[in-house]
DNA sequence: TTCGATGCAAATAGTTTGCATTCTA
DNA sequence: TAGAATGCAAACTATTTGCATCGAA
């Protein structure tokens, strides 16, 4: 343990910790912002900023898509959420909450979350031989997921 | 072993190797695949279908990007490279010779090679817990590499 | 009342597609 | 000589940037 790097919030964040946190860093609180917060906590997946733009649209339907993509990457900085970039399509965005990895099908594009415990023995060995720290929700194990497989043969 | 899957070629592969695959599977063998298989052969690296594509017109002027995207694409349908999207920047493309992981520093965007060995075991574990089926050469940990880590000290 | 945040428009990067032409098998 | 591959132009998607305005602290 301890080869894995975790994020900056509890395990269970809610609205006004994140609003919190960006507040200390010289951040200002809008209305953008709280729905956006809202939004990633409501939504525990991996979202696309455009999605993410649809969802805070239904209540503030003057949000920019400009603006989801600015404040999604303030909270990427502040460490808040993470964003995969699966290879086609756009890139998604998490909160980073739990520590894991994520298992990408290259069929059907699934992200399936699995807990960082698993690859605390691989982070281990990389720190040891390479120098390399391995930051949690930053693991993509790209592959088949078992329907793909069945659907295969 | 077992639970990573590997490539089609053998662990060195050639120019003529390369364009027999292409060939059998009804693709024709042109100047601009020639040299796009020679360039990826000469430097094992991982590059950008724009650095590919001045490699390959360094030799042959005439050869579009748009060409190196469309046999980089067939070349990736057949199994012979392995596209990368690191997230920023272009997406990078390399040959897939022996299995191995990548470790994807965030920092400075450089990219070590690691044995599939490494992670045989989390392959093994995951495809046991949730029927996953991780793909060689397709693990990606992001992190922070060793030099990134002693500058940010 | 200051400086960060926003809306909007436009630019940009990377990649894909349509179509007429060229060349391999 | 049929159909695959190419060159070129243009479209397209995802994302970023410039700038004037607005609003939180």
């Amino acid at each position: 343990m301890g080869a894995v790097r975790s994020g900056l919030l509890a395990d269970q964040p809610d609205v006004d910790a994140v609003l919190a946190l960006l507040r200390r860093h010289g951040g200002r609180v809008t209305p953008a912002k709280r729905l956006l917060a809202e939004t990633l906590l409501a939504s525990q997946e991996h979202r696309s900023a455009e999605q993410l733009a649809e969802h805070v649209q239904a209540r503030a339907p003057d949000v920019h898509l400009t603006t989801v993509y600015r404040n999604l990457e303030e909270l990427e900085r502040l460490g808040v959420v993470e964003r995969m970039s699966s290879g086609h399509g756009p890139a998604t965005y998490h909160l980073v909450s739990s520590p894991h990895g994520h298992l990408v099908c290259r069929s059907c594009g699934e992200i399936t979350e699995v807990p960082a415990a698993l690859f605390e023995g691989l982070a281990g060995t990389v720190l040891r031989d390479y120098g390399f720290v391995v930051t949690a929700g930053q693991v993509a194990l790209a592959g088949q997921c078992a329907g793909c497989c069945h659907a295969a043969t």
